[in-house]
DNA sequence: CTCCTGTATGGTAACGTTACCATGTGCTGA
DNA sequence: TCAGCACATGGTAACGTTACCATACAGGAG
């Protein structure tokens, strides 16, 4: 069907084993032999059969990457750093999409380690279990969990340091002058969302504010609705926020909505601040957000894999990812005296 | 290494051959023997070494795509719609992603060909050439291309109605009594912005408005940033349009940021839809938009690329993907004696 | 002259799976 | 009684690549 070493071998008047000396750069080959192979591999578009390789050397050559399915872009951004970081080292990524509460996870093991793949990066709070990673310890496959600590189970992880991300979120928010700092933040179940969560209290302590309990709204979940609703409730408040920290963008966005249908402008009547940086800067106006710094994010998967790799039996690692604080003027300064700003009217407003 | 037939065979005291036919339910096995296997299988946790499998079927059980490596969300919503639909056939899908102008097109094909992927969907604008297509179609892969015409280079190709969308959405403006209705949209390079263009221009001719040069504004690219200028130029106008019209979201939301910033409320004052649907839901307010029918396109790839495999002669087909209009209500009624729109303040606004 | 070493090339057994073919049973019908 | 059949199982050659070993010849050292 397709171009063989065998081919070549036949065209190049060569053995297999030579054109596979050329192939690799490695062991004797005589100039002249070695330029008639490797015409003959520009003549045939000979490509190497990569199932025939990873079953030879039991390398396939692939990164698996299993992701939650899920409107979130962030995962997709995660994932994309993954794939460049991923082909650098010379691999390709191969994603499998997990449907939420759908149980299917262990299929996906199974076609991961089907497929041998090199490495296997798990994206978000997919629900795998101990016999999965005993599977593919067993089947010795590298695994790295990234935004969800499998750390307990002796999986390398990189965590995010979402509590300082949102600690230091909150303290600029404090320190623009701001008294009432209202949290939008799904229900804190997992792990990362329990650090935004503690970096919200920890960053209004830090700067000597008490917790108001009344100004914290826990969602549900993701969805920009959610965070309408919360954001409404929040505005409609006796004594409202001058401020709304929320720990997803999805929910700032629905945040904003909220305010823009009270008649309220963001950052004149009310500060926003969003988190993923995944969704703010599209927004109008363009939301201030923590985001990942995505940078570190594949080259850090990689080199997890390639550590375990190098000794399985390694103690489990957890690589810190830094995240980075987006401004884009959505906090505004309040002096402390007053306890409103100043709003100027363009003309076109006031017809 | 890992667990292989004949570990199964040994330890169910069967053949190999035995073994197979138990795993492809083929030929006679007898219950006894049946069982005995699958126990072994289950107790060993085997899994099919799909390397092998690969290399003695040549099918990998792969499918490629490609996509162009963008900050545009619909490109990944378009891909998960065809991991969903190739799964659903039996496939894993592998992405590679190109990046724009690096002329890299060609090694990730020669990826794909040495994956000896079961088909290949080309999605967006990647610049592949004939010489490629014709490797391709020397390794027998079945290639679709989605979003992108390559139909007249022999290749199957999902072609969304985006001219009929866009018409549409324009039809739906001007019944809504809007006679200024601007355009911002990107230069018309590729063919979808062309189909979008003309589906404007169409769009007003259809009701009988003629198109007003002057309210037509083409930006070098999707940034949010060009439709922000845009939008702001459009706003500044003597007659200012009291509809903008969006062939991305992208853009769209940058039009509401300049929108924001002149003061004018979406939609009492500006009537505003985008298009791809992939952000406007998060946006405040959500936008109207034109969306692709999503639910279609991973099938007809798999259909295509099973149509294909089965006669690789038959003539190129092009399969039409419809757009979904949403209505978020971002379209304001205008009456069509008055010009303007009577607007209401909330008390707040007016302090 | 032999031994060794560097250079150059060819042969071949795996890797795990699958598609055949071969070889058995036991039973039925002519 | 035995051909013919359904049933049941085992053996084995590929698939394309790679790792290793074998072979061969030159030229220099001993």
């Amino acid at each position: 069907m397709s171009v063989t070493m065998n081919d070549i071998a036949r065209a190049a008047g060569a053995s297999v084993s030579t054109v596979g000396r050329v192939i690799h750069n490695s062991g004797y080959v005589s100039r002249e032999v070695r330029e008639r192979v490797e015409q003959a591999i520009e003549r045939l578009g000979y490509v190497p059969n990569q199932s025939a390789r990873a079953l030879k050397s039991s390398r396939s050559g692939i990164i698996g990457s299993l992701v939650l399915q899920s409107a979130n872009g962030l995962y997709y951004r995660i994932n994309d750093s993954i794939i460049r970081a991923a082909r650098a080292a010379g691999y390709e990524l191969l994603t499998m999409e997990a449907q939420p509460g759908q149980g299917m996870e262990g299929h996906l093991i199974d076609s991961f380690i089907g497929l041998h793949v090199d490495g296997l990066a798990i994206i978000s709070n997919t629900s795998i279990t101990g016999e999965m990673f005993a599977k593919l310890r067993a089947a010795a496959i590298p695994v790295v969990a990234v935004e969800r600590g499998y750390l307990e189970m002796g999986v390398d992880s990189l965590v995010v340091r979402d509590l300082e991300g949102s600690r230091d979120a909150v303290q600029r928010i404090v320190r623009s002058g701001h008294k009432r700092v209202a949290l939008v933040a799904p229900r804190p179940a997992l792990d990362v969302e329990k650090r935004r969560y503690a970096g919200y209290r920890e960053g209004l302590e830090s700067m000597g504010l008490g917790v108001d309990e009344r100004l914290i709204r826990l969602t549900p979940g993701y969805d920009t609705q959610y965070g309408r609703i919360a954001g409404a409730d929040l505005l409609s408040l006796p004594e409202p926020p001058t401020a709304v920290f929320c720990t997803a963008d999805t929910l700032a966005a629905g945040v904003l909505q909220a305010a823009y249908q009270k008649g309220l402008r963001v950052p004149e009547d009310l500060s926003l601040v969003g988190y993923d940086d995944v969704l703010s800067q599209s927004l109008s106006p363009a939301l201030n957000s923590v985001g990942l710094f995505m940078g570190s994010i594949g080259p850090c998967v990689m080199e997890l894999i390639e550590a375990r790799r190098a000794d399985p039996e390694r103690p489990a690692e957890a690589r810190m990812i830094d995240t980075v604080y987006a401004d884009r003027g959505t906090v505004a300064v309040r002096s402390a005296r007053k306890e409103t700003v100043i709003r100027i009217y363009d003309e076109e407003e006031l017809l």
